[in-house]
DNA sequence: CACACGTACTCGTCCGGACAAGCGGACGGG
DNA sequence: CCCGTCCGCTTGTCCGGACGAGTACGTGTG
């Protein structure tokens, strides 16, 4: 037995080597790649996994294959498709033992209003609170508060005050058997509030960027919401895309 | 001879008609697909072929395979990769014709630091600033900057103090071939300027977000930049986006 | 009753082979 | 010289089979 290495699949270590001759300059923009038969005898694998390789480098962007010529090197791909924000879902996976993290504060707390609207509840329903702050360089990075009403809480660690070893994701998908299928985000400037601005340490005259997430499960239903409070002055959400045509 | 039809691929024909099942509501949302070997079955093809076309599903977001248990509909792919935000892809297209749309300066300023940055441009150049302003409902929701360098600027109507009855993009295109590829956008939130709060009408301690677009062209290259600020408290941002599994 | 185990079913990966179709250069006839 | 044909290369598609691993469930044992 042992062996406890994870063995990637054969078709992985291709794409990486492909890519990897690629950002180095091996295979530069334009050139042509070695044949498929080539591949098949220089890696040592089957056709079936050239192709494969081959057709995901072809998907992201890496190279474009033609018909009867061969495959040929594009360069490494645009900024296409990667989205810098999404705070809410860098959230899901984050564990909360991660350095600079912080669990503040956790306990049932009545349900603000625009989270209890989120939530399809009564305005002033209670609801668990947990909230950790993020510290990066000595300096407050952001403040996360996630909502959860009961029926949620019910059999999961989400009201122990210890950090939680494992992403909200991983938590709630194998305790509960949720899965979160889609984020909605919204997005404001206003002032701090009082326990914001000295958790945070800034003054109380200084804008915050807020971010309301609702995670969704695969029937539209906002499963709990999620919060982030960031100093506005530390620019911190970017976002970079193609534009299209 | 004869036959000048085109035959499509099979395992195109096994994810059309699978797409139009979950469409359809034949395989609704959550539920189970047929096993491979089912499907197999019934399209008589290769298990390669079906096994093909689930994986372009999955990869569309239509679907999600498990290991072990079955490929599970999430349903038609949300709005994945429309974004809500990407505010400077809409302004590159919106004529200044717009209703609601006011162009309130046009002249050379001095670049500020960050505008000339991005640009790279010492502090302190001359640059072109048209500025509108945008009412919706009788209320001011947002005010646009835009910077651009003086070479960018001849032969162009960027310098006219009158509405531009074209949009941004289509102007520099036609005008000087000037395409852009890619844009990066960044977000903070300040207090407004004393010239911002009187052309949005709010107080000078009523916090506004600011998204500041850098417009590049294919060789990466910052060709013009736009500032959107937006009162905070009209949460205008907002992004909804699936979950990847 | 709780728990380990076996079993049937699922997807993940991989193989070697096969045929079709597109491309490009060599070759030969006009 | 031009042009069509042929041939060797390429990729596109597809097959049937194989093994591994993960899941669900029933069954038997303690």
């Amino acid at each position: 037995m042992s062996s406890l290495e994870f063995e990637p699949p054969k078709y992985a270590r291709v794409v990486l080597e492909l890519r990897r001759r690629i950002e180095n300059g091996d295979y530069p923009p334009g050139s042509l790649l070695p044949s498929e038969s080539q591949l098949v005898r220089e890696f040592a694998v089957g056709r079936t996994t050239v192709v494969r390789a081959l057709q995901m480098l072809q998907q992201d962007g890496w190279i474009t294959r033609e018909h009867g010529r061969g495959s040929f090197v594009k360069g490494r791909p645009g900024p296409a498709g990667v989205r810098a924000s999404r705070r809410g879902l860098a959230l899901l996976d984050r564990p909360e033992t991660q350095p600079g993290v912080t669990v503040v504060d956790v306990g049932q707390v009545d349900a603000p209003a625009e989270v209890a609207a989120l939530l399809g509840l009564d305005g002033g329903s209670r609801v668990l609170a947990r909230r950790a702050l993020t510290v990066r360089d000595e300096i407050a990075s952001d403040l996360v508060t996630c909502w959860f009403p009961p029926e949620l809480v019910y059999g999961t660690d989400l009201d122990q005050p210890g950090p939680l070893p494992v992403g909200l994701r991983d938590h709630l998908r194998t305790v509960k058997d949720l899965r979160v299928d889609h984020i909605s985000e919204r997005l404001t400037a206003r002032l701090p509030t009082a326990g914001e601005a000295r958790l945070l340490q800034i003054k109380k005259s200084e804008p915050v960027l807020v971010m309301v997430a609702g995670m969704h499960d695969a029937s539209d239903v906002v499963r709990f919401v999620a919060e982030v409070v960031m100093p506005g002055s530390l620019h911190e959400l970017e976002d970079v895309y193609s534009v299209p045509d």
